[in-house]
Parts: C-alpha cells; structure tokens; sequence
DNA sequence: ATAGCCTTTAATACCTGGTGCCAAAAAGTT
DNA sequence: AACTTTTTGGCACCAGGTATTAAAGGCTAT
C-alpha cells in the first residue's frame, strides 16, 4: 500500500463520475480494479449519492430549469441600493455563463447584470433601458465574482430619462465598464 | 362499470405523469383509487416506462443537452447563417423575460439575442464581444416575436476585430438596433 | 514481534420500485 | 347462464443500492 492509491482513486472516482454520471458501482469496479464495497466506501466518504439519486437530481434539474432559464429576472444580487444615486450588485460567473471552450463568460450575461442594475437602481414605477454604451475591458472568467457599481448620473426626473454609467469589476480590474440612458415614468413611486 | 372508467383514467394518469413525472404508482393508487396492478397495466398500455426510467431519460436529455449546447449558448433561434457576412435570429419573448407588472421586455434578453448572434456569425474559434453601442427603439412585449438580423461591416479578419450592425423587428417595427466590435482569435486557434 | 491502526474485501439482511406471470374475482355484455 | 373485459391479488425475481458486522491485509510505532 503505497499511502496513495485511496486519495488517487478519490480523485480517479471523481473524474469518472462527472464524465458519466451514469455508471453504476459494478461498472466502476471494472474501471478501478477494487472490490464494489470499497466504491461505496469512497462514494461515502466523497459524499456522492448512488446513481438513482444522481439521476433523479440530474432530472429535477433539469425540470425546473426549463422554467428559470439562464436568463431571468435581475441578473445577479443586490448588494447595497441607494435609489436615484447608485447601487452595487454581486453576480458569479459559473458554467451556464460561459463558452464551454473558453470558459470565458458571454457578454451578454456581464450586459445582463449592468443592466440589471440601472433598471433597478432608478426609483420610478416603469424604467425602460433606452441604449447603452458599453465595453467589455478584459473577459471575465468561470468562478469570477463580478461586482457591479452603479452610479446615476443625471436622474432626469423631469425629462423622463436617467444617466446611469456601470462599472463591473472583478477584484480590482474592470472588466465592463457601460452609460446607460434608461427611460423612466417620471411619476416616480416606486414599487 | 360504464365502459368508459379504464379510458378516462388512461387520460388522466396522463396528464397526472405529464403534471410531475415524478410519482411512483404507489402515489398514484392514491390519486386514481385503483390498485398497483391496475396502474402498472395501464402504463403498460400507454407504454409509459416506470419511475427510473422515466428520471433516466430526463436525466439523459438534459445530458446531452448540456454537453451539446449550441442550443443554450445561443439566445433564440438561429434561422439564417452566413459566416462572415450575415445572420438571422428568432426569439419570441415570454413570461420569463418580461417585467411582469408590464408585459416588457427586459432590455437583456433582447440584447442577448443580439449578442449572440453577432458572436454566432463570426467564423472563428474564439469570439468575444468587445464593446457595443446599442438603442431600445421601442419596448418589444410579451408574445412577439423578435427577429434580428446582423450584418458583418468589416471582418476583420486581419486586425482581430470585426464590426457587425444588428437591428432587431417585430414585424416591421424596429425595436432595438447595435452596432458590436466583435474580438476573434483571427487564425491563431487557441488563447 | 506484537499491538494498534487504516484500508480493503466479504457476507448478510434489508430497501425501493419496479417486471413478469398466473389466477381469481368483479363487472359488463350478449 | 355463458362469455368477455377489467380489476385485483399473490408470488418470484431483479437492479442497485444501504447498513452493519466481521475478517483479512498492510503499515507503523514501541
């Protein structure tokens, strides 16, 4: 026993299981030369669910992201909010926002948080984004924690529209920066 | 028995399984007042396969949906493609997209699917979107259908940034336009 | 070496959610 | 009454486990 073989085949065990959720404790003897018992051993110890739980998670997933598709409401969570004058919000990049290659998240995810966060930071009934300038400064990355603040420029509560301009960061770098013209009712009561 | 029992409980044990696959017989004797044998012959009948099959196959499609995402990686469908020159998207906006107090849709969810398909059209491995300059022309609702179209300006092929226009309609009515500078890896294959 | 420990393997009982098959009871038809 | 369809019940069996107890192999420290 060299000490090692329990953490390399934890790790072996792993890997083989997120490449194919669906192999059964037999099948994976065959692939890691060891006895069915010490599989559950290791599944135990990893704390990994036999296969039927691991199916009927995959499915419940499944099931209820057919509603809350990528996309939903606002995009990311509000850290702090100080309407009509600026706000912050925290979004994690995780695998439904990346390009699988790259792992390098699409823009429009990075987009979707700024924008977010100038419809919500505006104190009106309606607020409607009317255009954006945006740019995308370095990518931003799988794991990274995005934090966008937002800073209202001109409230335009009598014009009826607002300046907002975003800046997102990931630790200190910037990886989005964007002006926002949002629309906004002018009858301002808020929700 | 009125002859006609054994059909509309067919329907219903239907509709029960469409409602939530996730019932074992044993839950539905209870809603269908019917024994086990009865529900097991029934689905045979309808051939709907059992429990574990059931979460196997949702689990299986949600798989492969993920390991072969196009699909997800691009907001609305793509109806029309030419690399490097132009393409053509449909994404018709619901529930999840819109303010629900409004009806209106979220500005994201459109700019994403101009996003994407901006990226889509550019024949490269990696592409990223840079900056972009973009109008909410008027508020796209709740039910329509949005078209986008995107034409590549300049490729860009050698200085590895490429400019692509965007306008997206509902019928005839313009609804959003962007202007995208688009990064791509321009023939080195990996970052 | 002897004891103590971890790791691995084995054996057994039990669980869920079924299938497959056969038989009998109940209901509906002619 | 005779027949058909539908429903129910019972039993054996299966996959893919859990849970538990026990034993064997290996490594280390004293």
């Amino acid at each position: 026993m060299e000490r090692l073989p329990k953490r390399q085949r934890h790790q072996q065990l792993s890997k083989l299981l997120d490449e194919n959720p669906f192999l059964t404790d037999r099948e994976l003897t065959r692939q890691l030369k060891v006895s069915i018992q010490t599989i559950r051993l290791d599944r135990l110890e990893l704390a990994i669910p036999e296969l039927r739980e691991r199916l009927k998670l995959m499915a419940e997933r499944s099931y209820d992201s057919v509603r809350s598709l990528p996309l939903h409401e606002v995009i990311g969570d509000i850290l702090d909010l100080q309407l009509d004058k600026s706000g912050i919000s925290l979004f994690e990049i995780s695998d439904e926002h990346v390009f699988s290659r790259t792992g390098i998240a699409r823009g429009h995810h990075v987009f979707a948080q700024a924008n977010s966060l100038a419809v919500a930071v505006i104190n009106d009934e309606i607020a409607l984004t009317a255009s954006a300038d945006i740019r995308f400064i370095r990518p931003a990355r799988l794991g990274e924690k995005c934090i966008a603040k937002a800073y209202v420029r001109a409230s335009g509560e009598q014009k009826g529209k607002a300046k907002i301009e975003v800046f997102t960061y990931v630790g200190e770098e910037m990886v989005f920066q964007g002006n926002f013209i949002i629309y906004r009712s002018a009858g301002e009561s808020k929700t």
